[in-house]
DNA sequence: TAAGCGGCGGTTC
DNA sequence: AGAACCGCCGCTT
């Protein structure tokens, strides 16, 4: 239409999106760069907020740099994204994403 | 047209 | 390690 770089921008963060594979995340600014518009993280955030429902693609996936997640963990979007990380073996602590049993304090200090 | 706001990110304190 | 700040960029008011 008449917005063909924004169009082409969400075809892409869409394409990469979908290459995506379980068990892995990305963040928002990751997947922008990766579709070729680096600095764009918000709009990939505006982007999946903007998603149908019922889409097939794993919005889930894509979190912030910090390795966590974006909502607040009251919101249900929140849930939802949290529900769908567990379910492919992520173990979530808050917002926060960890791929095993986080470590019980234990800090590094001299270990080692 | 201007001002404010995000499912953000990197740096600094 | 965590909170505060500023920079970013399109969308909504």
């Amino acid at each position: 239409m008449t917005n063909q770089p924004i169009d082409r921008f969400k075809s892409q963060v869409l394409l990469i999106l979908s290459e995506i594979p379980k068990g892995e995340c990305i963040a928002y600014g990751e997947l922008a760069k990766l579709a070729g518009f680096p600095g764009y993280a918000r709009q990939v955030g505006q982007l999946m907020k903007n998603l149908p429902k019922d889409t097939k693609l794993p919005w889930h996936r894509v979190v912030n740099a910090q390795r966590r997640i974006s909502f607040a963990e009251n919101t249900d979007g929140y849930l939802r994204q949290k529900e769908r990380l567990e379910q492919e073996g992520w173990l979530i602590v808050g917002t926060r994403l960890t791929n095993h049993t986080p470590p019980s304090r234990q800090k590094p200090e001299q270990s080692q």
